[in-house]
DNA sequence: AACTGTGAAGCCATTCACAGCT
DNA sequence: AGCTGTGAATGGCTTCACAGTT
């Protein structure tokens, strides 16, 4: 069982295989501005530390993408990928939290590339609310429920203090909200329906230190 | 094989099991102001959404931490979790690239309490080197190897421009930098004894876009 | 010849189930 | 009785290996 993951929620594709997923998509929009027209699993695998079978069981998931002896076209892959991450139409995205990371979110440039809008934030400083940041409207918390469901926002990131987090997220469930981004260290309790991905940085960091202290075990091998 | 962590290095402890480890830390600093004493095994797991079994295998890779018919004692249990974290002891970690993701990161209050202290920071700008942001001084990033090694800093977050990430990470590699916790979208190719955690916001939220968008799996049996 | 798609095998992680300690 | 620690069973993901397509 993943960690991390609200497990409640499994879809029909393998966990693992959708995290790669993304990860397929930017490195096959890296290679559409190379010119080259096909790429081979072989390919992915070497620029993703993957195996050939892996890349071609995973994507062997929606179907039959590629041709054998050639490859899969890469602008085809591209299209089909952003069709099975969602992301072939613009999604509203609410930042709930303008403290100062959620400022630097509000600023960050990746998320309109990748096809997500931020559409409003949200907060309940007296003082912030009303105003702008970045050209995005700062709404009060209690009105979530109204602009959500006015401009069709179905994510949302969480990056209020860990004390507020969960009476927030509440508020999101109750207003429409389906997906959570969650910021702050603490673990979420949401409604089936509602998926939850948890970006704990402190936690990261503690990870990051066990792997650099701990004895390792041997490298698996992976065919060349 | 897991995307995100650096495959090539593999502890004795399944990937698994150290990721849930910070969570079982976090959980037992929480019980710990409770006043309870001792904690079950299950106790952990209806907190974290896993099973008994599994949080008892987990703590089981660490020695017999626990006394049945009893559980396990909650200071010692933080305090065990904390020295196989390595967080008992404060690490130094350098913030590279001082954007608004960066300063972010300089303001985020959540690391010091979890034993990582910001010691310096870095970035190419001539305008922000010599200045401080936050307490934190801003070096120029050529003066990384110097200061990490000077200052023992051996964690680091990477948080530049997806085209500087890569020169960057050399760097940091040559500066005796151990772990790089990765918030630039770009896979980054690093020698074998560094690992990397990479954090990329977008991709999570286009796994959290396709989990709220697709069919779902019967829900595992878990035991209560 | 090059490459995909996919059953089958292998491997790792989770869960079961129970012996043994308190 | 309550609970841990742990072999054994299970389940899921990865890798192998090859039949089949271009």
């Amino acid at each position: 069982m993943e960690p991390g993951w609200d497990n409640s929620r499994r879809t029909l594709v393998p966990i693992s295989t959708v995290k790669r997923l993304s990860l397929y998509l930017r490195l096959v929009e890296e290679l559409a501005h190379t010119g080259q027209m096909t790429v081979s699993s072989s390919q992915l695998a070497r620029g993703l530390s993957l195996t050939d079978a892996q890349v071609r069981k995973d994507l062997g998931y929606f179907g039959q993408l590629g041709r054998p002896g050639v490859g899969y076209a890469i602008a085809d892959l591209a299209e089909k990928l952003r069709e099975i991450l969602g992301t072939n139409r613009i999604s509203h995205v609410a930042v709930v939290g303008v403290g100062s990371l959620g400022r630097a979110l509000l600023r960050y440039r990746g998320f309109e590339t990748k096809g997500f809008h931020i559409a409003a934030a949200f907060d309940v400083s007296v003082s912030k609310v009303g105003r702008r940041f970045n050209g995005v409207v700062i709404h009060h918390l209690d009105d979530l429920p109204m602009v959500a469901r006015r401009d069709e926002i179905l994510l949302a990131i969480l990056a209020v203090p860990a004390d507020q987090a969960q009476s927030a997220a509440e508020i999101m469930c109750d207003s429409g909200i389906r997906g959570i981004l969650n910021f702050a260290p603490v673990r979420l309790v949401v409604p089936e329906h509602v998926a939850v991905v948890p970006v704990d940085l402190a936690v990261q960091l503690e990870q990051l230190n066990f792997l650099i202290k701990s004895p390792l075990r041997a490298p698996r091998r992976r065919r060349t």
